[in-house]
DNA sequence: TTCTTTCATTGACAGCGGAAAAGAACCCCC
DNA sequence: GGGGGTTCTTTTCCGCTGTCAATGAAAGAA
């Protein structure tokens, strides 16, 4: 069963219709009045703004029973129906492809993941079809269609002409993947940058719903990061920004794959961590798994390892802190597991590094649940539908 | 004679108006088509917001002659009047006081400074409005009233406010600087932070014009960064910025004063290179004339220690370019008197460091007058006085 | 019941910007 | 030298958006 490309009811016409959506959608039941103060529109037009998204069926009137506290007519507060439109998530890794049905308020509502056995766009795509169909099953038993595909892939991803200019991961160049995966899927498909994908979630739906400059900083194989600026994602005139893990903090550090020396990922990056591990420990040690257990079990030189990846990462949040001064900054990624082991070298580095005011920045941590990249896809796919481009 | 505050027309009542100008001011003379092209307006918005202001004698009908190309009515070029207002500007260091007085087009007609003997804001301010009365009084013999005072400081400045949180070189904290001036000459009154004045002068009337993300580096006393993202300046949710100076380079450079180690400052910054000098040669070197010109000489040990600099600089834009990825850099700074010097390194060091695609940014030089940062908060003055906030 | 308070909506209205067509100013060419 | 072609500019009309001010609605308080 194939469902055809269709054109579903655009919920935002105009820049007050899209705001207040946008609004709302953040953050939770707003009343029109309060929408109105945020957005610093009137009341009228929020209220006009408002009608034809409630006929429409996207936003309703809330249920928020309780807060009645002063006097006057109760607020009738309004909320997003998450449940009026459904959308899916796709990212791609380099073995592996995880796909998240979500509704419109972006919680996840299925999570499906595959084994990638080849990486040429030919096969990736096979397998995102297959995903992509089995989660339209899924999604026929909630009712409503599927408004949209969100696809995530590392790398210069330009979102939007929807190419994967280059991905070293799938060691893709120029891969028009957006039209590639419309005519598989028959869904309007939105492409763009992991990482930014997983800002746009937080911006939204996260840590930063309000926050007009922040940073998300990810840990895991690999140190990236997305910023937030000015209320909007930094997407670099080369598509490119946020590479802050090949910041070079250490001229006599060790050698990192991208040619240069003492970068935070030669430093901090999992296969870094893992092989430094191995050679400080003497044991065969081959997975994050095992050098987190080592340290956790007290092994002092993997937790010198992991104290100077810390240490490291530290340092790159507070590079980016001086260069930006955002209000916060948000680590997350898989490296969350081994938190506790460098929160406090973290904490000690980004202190001495970050100068002046910069410092007051907020530094927080997000756990990160591995269908989060998926649903920054689907996030990507909710900004496409409401109809937003960058 | 004094001055009275007076309410200046503002030339830019809608969005629209206010675009078009400022496209004008930026890029030289432009047809009306040209300007609807590049602002997305219809023709006939163009020559809606184009009337009043030529009326008001901001605009005037170009007297651009000899570009008669092709075939058909000739275009009717439009530029801003300079002479139709003026602006004075005034950059405000630990020791010396420069001011400026420029037209619209923020082009300097008069250049003033004075030494400054004391630090404490009253003190400063009796400097000022001394200085600023000799420029209203140059300002007669034009014929034009002058429409604002632009105050740069460097240091933590809220601009919106118009106060000086915390400027270490002059040692002030939360001095209303705009009240106090604007009471002592009667004008209306801009601050802002002296690097983010003059990317606002490169922004607009520089090699910033029409680039949305860009970085302009700035090498002398201290290694300054003002930033534009999304064709905004950036201020930091704390007002702080752009601090490359205190980037951390090498954990094992020099002792920085602001207490860690290997920051750029402490070894690009002209005091480091001073001393650094200093203790190489061996010689009683206390100036950067000094410095330079034994460098000039080919003592080794000196050429060293610019070579040193400048693979600090070059490393500090490359970790600028891997987090922001801006489509260009601007170096300016007095420090350019030794860019032959250091040139090279900066090249190598940056390339080296650049991930990517970034590094196709675009990294370009721009001398400094004396002036420049006087000029600078000009324009500050000038933004202000077109009606734009931030 | 009536008043007060706060939230929400309505209808009139101003104004901005767009579409399309007309006007204007040149060159070219027959 | 008068069309014809071309390009820039203006005009006219019109839709649409968001504001203003007044009205309506839903409570608790007096």
């Amino acid at each position: 069963m194939h469902s055809s490309p269709r054109t579903d009811v655009v919920p935002a016409a105009t820049p007050a219709a899209s705001l207040v959506f946008t609004t709302v959608l953040s953050h939770g039941p707003l009343t029109r009045i309060e929408i109105g103060r945020r957005t610093a529109l009137s009341p009228a037009a929020v209220t006009k703004a408002v009608r034809p998204l409630m006929a429409a069926g996207y936003l309703v009137e809330g249920v928020d029973e309780e807060a009645r506290a002063s006097l006057g007519r109760p607020a009738n507060p309004v909320r997003v129906d998450g449940g009026r439109a459904l959308f899916i998530g796709v990212k791609v890794t380099g073995d592996e492809i995880i796909a998240v049905l979500t509704d419109l308020c972006c919680r996840i509502r299925v999570a499906r993941h595959v084994q990638l056995t080849a990486r040429d766009p030919g096969a990736v795509l096979a397998s995102i079809g297959a995903l992509v169909q089995e989660l339209l099953t899924e999604a026929e038993g909630f009712g409503v269609q599927v408004s949209g595909l969100g696809l995530a892939v590392s790398g210069d991803v330009d979102r939007v002409a929807g190419v994967v200019r280059y991905s070293p991961f799938l060691d893709w160049r120029d891969v028009p993947l957006a039209e590639l995966a419309g005519t598989v899927t028959g869904l309007p498909v939105t492409v763009d940058n992991d990482v930014r994908a997983l800002t746009v979630a937080e911006q939204w739906f996260g840590a930063g719903a309000g926050v007009s400059d922040f940073a998300l900083v990810t840990v895991g194989a690999g140190i990236g990061c997305g910023l937030v600026v000015h209320g909007r994602v930094v997407s670099g005139a080369h598509g490119v920004a946020g590479e802050i893990g090949h910041l070079s903090i250490d001229p006599l550090g060790p050698l990192c794959h991208c040619g240069n020396t003492g970068c935070v990922e030669a430093i901090a990056g999992d296969a870094a961590i893992i092989r430094r591990v191995r050679e400080v420990t003497g044991l065969p040690v081959t997975d994050s798994a095992r050098a987190l257990e080592l340290a956790h079990q007290g092994d002092p030189g993997a937790r010198e390892v992991y104290a100077r990846a810390g240490e490291a990462i530290g340092r790159a949040i507070g590079a980016v802190v001086n260069v930006l001064g955002p209000e916060r900054v948000i680590i997350s990624g898989e490296g969350l597991a081994a938190y506790d082991l460098f929160a406090e070298h973290i904490r000690v580095a980004f202190t001495a590094s970050a100068f002046g005011t910069a410092a007051q920045c907020d530094v927080m941590t997000r756990p990160l649940p591995f269908e989060e990249w998926a649903r920054g896809a689907a996030a990507t796919a909710i900004q496409s539908f409401i109809g937003i481009d960058t």
